[in-house]
DNA sequence: CGATTATGCTCGTTACGCGAACAAAATCGG
DNA sequence: CCGATTTTGTTCGCGTAACGAGCATAATCG
């Protein structure tokens, strides 16, 4: 069967197209699934839905294991999971203190291929010549099944260039020719924060919301807008840096370039300038000293956290008011400062508020997924890719080629 | 022909409602298309393009004229536009001066009902009144072909309830009732700037942006983000509210319940305050007076309204580092302020961007719908509920109804 | 005025999912 | 233990929409 082509024997093949991605991604967000859930929840007609599977399977994306009894009446019915020769996605992710390359299965599933930690990660050549090593290893070892990368990277990305990133000290990088990928295949890059929303909004803490927000501290706050699953990243991909927006002091110089950021009032370097103290070389480390101290008793540490809570609600009413989200998910130290200081954030979240929300505030609560948010989420952007239209022509003309 | 059941006669005929309603919105969005351009546009052949009109003109959707020589080589092809019989929406308007109704074709056409003007609209009940009557004129002149109802409202709109208004002094109003609709059609309310965004994201200044921001001062600031068309209005339907964003000083109580809402930094109550004169009761009118004054040689008016560009800037590059978007659409008194005091409002602007923006930031350019872009955003709106599966059903139900 | 180009019309063909009918596999209750 | 009931799986004739080849029509070109 040759790919798809537009008009080739009339929209009957774009409707089998629509039918076989709606069943590809329902598994992919339901995995063990069963034929007879996913025909209901399709619309489909067990005719239709098996022929759909047996075509699914054919092209070894889907199989079906199960027919055992669940102790309710009538016939029982089978799961469908992914495929074990089905397609993969790698999924990269660079923080500040390390960097791992990972697989990502159909359904989600994440099976970790390489981690290393680094202290102060210098040249961009460096680290992303030995993540790129890592992900020609994955595509040694999985072939054509590979169909896409994911990146996730601690800055600001705009059209595909990290183009600042404050915690590694990197400027205007080209990440895919840093990490020498030279295949072909869709390789999605991408803000951290805003990947690590992507998965809330879809399989974590913000599943069940339309609109949600995402927030994050470490240096400084990144974040996402998402709409039904999707992140409103903008016209370059650079959306979500929320902590550039002037929420603060307007004398105040941000490393971005302008003044007044929010981010120079939420995070380690707000502490110490709270506590007088000279400004930290690392940020996030100090953040966490100065929280252990608020922890154990330290009056002026606990005063500085109760004003860094009070910035981190106010602003959060901002974004709120602005952006009318159902629910507000947070993550990384923004987690921590609302565990310790939560009356101070709360307080200030309800008077930034404008009046008419007061009644039904949208819930502030921890994120699902703290520690790999952001991989889970690259793999959802990267797995967005391949199940696609154009996606699936590919996989149907590898699995011909391989076949012939 | 029944209306389409899901399921029914296989998928083909959601292939045909796909293909109707393609059509129909390469209709809405290009009035005055042809039969050949649509054809190709829509990647449809020449046999089904020729089908597909036929059954949209049999249903009184569109009509065919012309096929008169263009002078280019070939045989002439024929014009596509509305059938003179075909669905109009009926779009309203309130603002703190006046309030109108009129109605849309297909295409985008306005037709203007009704308009009055009102100093002080006084209750909301009068006023709503006033409007459900000529609402339910337009409904008694056009009958079945009236399909829907759009709504532009000065204030927050919430879940379909006017929460806050503040040129009006309304708070908590429903707007459905106290219109009086009693019709089962589609009842679209909200913000008069995120409708007026909808224009010019569709038709005005940001047609060619994937992601615009739109952006009004009037009393405060309003607007609201645009993704391909379609407006971020959030959970509730109250995003856009960028006004109240903590962007000021935030001593400042602002009417919403907040503090240090930008809307205080931008409009008449911050001339006011600049030129330490009292708050003014119709901040709207103040502001045109102290714009003037600016404009004709005043240095303290002149002073102050450059602070206000100041403000202005900051707070839209904080908003351009927050969202992404390709252009900024600036409409109401913000053009104003843009054309008396640019060189202030761009400096503003360009300082609060982060640095990587500063070599290609978002053009702020002026609103191509100044005066009547919440009405025609409204038209828009309310023609998507027109121009869907349910829409298509309805219309073909109330035709088979009026044959048989 | 024949050649060329572009569009409009006709109609046999293709390919999709539907759903009725039946088969299979379980539990229920007497 | 077995017939009844329920739920799922399988089969296959059916209906339907768009395709596109072939031809007709209507314009401009040289």
């Amino acid at each position: 069967m040759p790919p798809m082509e537009v008009g080739e024997v009339g929209r009957a093949r774009a409707i089998q197209v629509q039918g076989m991605l709606a069943v590809l991604r329902h598994v992919h967000a339901h995995p063990a699934t069963t034929r007879a859930r996913l025909a209901r929840d399709l619309g489909l007609s067990r005719g239709s839905a098996a022929e759909i599977i047996a075509r699914l399977h054919a092209l070894r994306l889907v199989a079906e294991s199960g027919a055992e009894p669940t102790g309710a009446r009538g016939r029982p019915t089978r799961v469908v999971h992914r495929h074990d020769r089905g397609p993969v996605v790698a999924v990269a992710e660079l923080s500040h203190e390390s960097w791992g390359v990972a697989i990502a299965h159909l359904g989600g599933e994440l099976c970790p291929v390489r981690r290393e930690r680094h202290d102060r990660p210098g040249a961009p050549e460096d680290v992303l010549a030995r993540m790129g090593a890592a992900l020609r290893e994955v595509q040694a070892a999985y072939g054509t099944r590979l169909r896409a990368v994911g990146i996730a990277l601690p800055g600001t990305v705009s059209d595909g260039r990290l183009v600042a990133a404050a915690t590694l000290g990197w400027r205007d990088v080209d990440i895919a020719r840093g990490l020498g990928i030279p295949f072909s295949m869709p390789v999605i890059t991408g803000n951290d924060a805003t990947m690590a929303g992507v998965a809330e909004a879809r399989r974590g803490s913000a599943a069940d919301a339309g609109v949600a927000l995402f927030l994050t501290v470490e240096v400084g706050i990144g974040g996402v807008l998402l709409e039904r699953g999707r992140a409103a990243t903008g016209a370059t991909g650079a959306g979500g840096e929320f902590g550039h927006m002037p929420f603060g002091d307007p004398a105040l110089p941000c490393p971005c370039g302008a003044h007044g950021c929010w981010d120079l009032e939420v995070d380690g370097r707000a502490l110490a300038r709270y506590l007088e103290e000279p400004p930290p070389a690392a940020p996030r480390t100090a953040a966490g000293a100065v929280l252990h101290r608020a922890r154990t008793g330290d009056a002026a540490a606990r005063a500085a956290l109760d004003r860094v809570a009070g910035n981190l609600g106010r602003g959060v009413a901002g974004l709120v008011n602005a952006l009318d989200p159902q629910v507000v998910t947070l993550s990384g130290l923004a987690v921590v400062i609302a565990d310790l200081a939560g009356p101070a954030v709360r307080a200030a979240y309800l008077a930034g508020l404008m009046g008419f929300r007061r009644r039904t505030p949208p819930p502030l609560v921890p994120a699902r997924f703290p520690d790999d948010g952001s991989m889970r989420g690259a793999a959802e952007l990267a797995f967005d890719a391949v199940l696609s239209e154009a996606g699936l022509d590919e996989w149907r003309r590898d699995a011909r080629d391989a076949a012939g």
